[in-house]
DNA sequence: CGGCAATTGTTGTCGTCAACAACAATCTTC
DNA sequence: GAAGATTGTTGTTGACGACAACAATTGCCG
């Protein structure tokens, strides 16, 4: 609706005085219902955390999940490469790859080709650790089909394909 | 598509040596694409960025006008029920009111039926900025319906409903 | 060829944000 | 009235994005 000319007034709800308001599941949001950010952000909140939470037994973040793929997709890309492409500043791959180095998940080549750059590939245990990773994270897209609907689920994937 | 058995074969994309990729844009995400978290955080991040832009000229933050909003369409509420309302941590919310309140946007007065709490108001000129803000969030708003389509945010809103 | 700009990985800083923990003041409940 | 819960506050930690600076290396251009 967004009220095309927004209503200055903000309709004061019956001034009951100081906070008399018993459920605080009641509060209006006012036009806050209709604003796409916000609604995304919760989502977003709500799925990072059941992320989290599902592959919480093997300790593996969002973001963490999203470089391994994509080195496992792409063997041999550079830093510049991954950061890029996931829209990760290199200055903070590094520290993501730090940490993945020493689970021995991932390794650094140094590319001969190139001698500043390195080669990113996954270990032979970071193949076999992003399997199971994989098989966690398909779990987790169950739970969202659960909590949207498996219906909005693609609706909402396509919606959004232009931001892969 | 979805492949639902999270094929495990990484399909290694033809094994061309160290970096051979010319136009980084062809990068395969694989797994990524169809992970509704994926998706949803970049259009978040999209979403948040164009919000700041547009409302950098007042200097306001999505949380901040999420705050200002509820606290706009129900006068009185404590820092106990905004913060529950709106997914915050009481902890955050105090540096939060702490700026709109230097910015004369926001006051806190204490309560007498409960002296522990404060009821939160807007200012006058508080009153006032809302309703340009709520302007200049409008306009971010058209921005999503020229990024997504009109009738897409408009199913996407509907879909995350449940989320308010 | 030589020098200069650009790129790559790295380190560091700053600010935002969520998650906790601890605390004093105050309310609630028994 | 005492014990336990709630409210606002302060502080810490860790993930994350945005920058800036730097050394090593590459690429380009005169």
């Amino acid at each position: 609706m967004t009220t095309t000319t927004t209503r200055t007034a903000p309709r004061k709800r019956a001034a009951n005085g100081a906070g008399r308001r018993d459920s605080a599941d009641e509060i209006g949001l006012d036009a806050l219902v209709g604003h796409a950010g916000y609604a995304v952000r919760r989502f977003q909140i709500w799925i990072f955390q059941d992320f989290i939470k599902t592959l919480g037994q093997v300790d593996i973040r969002p973001t963490q999940y999203s470089v391994l793929t994509v080195i496992g997709a792409n063997p041999g890309l550079s830093q510049m490469a991954v950061a890029k492409r996931l829209g990760i500043e290199r200055a903070r791959l590094v520290h993501l790859l730090d940490g993945l180095e020493q689970r021995k998940l991932v390794k650094r080549i140094k590319s001969k080709a190139d001698r500043r750059s390195h080669a990113l590939h996954l270990t032979v245990q970071g193949e076999t650790a992003l399997a199971k990773f994989k098989r966690l994270a398909a779990e987790h897209e169950r739970h969202v089909e659960d909590k949207i609907g498996k219906a909005n689920r693609e609706r909402l994937l396509q919606i959004l394909a232009g931001f892969t």
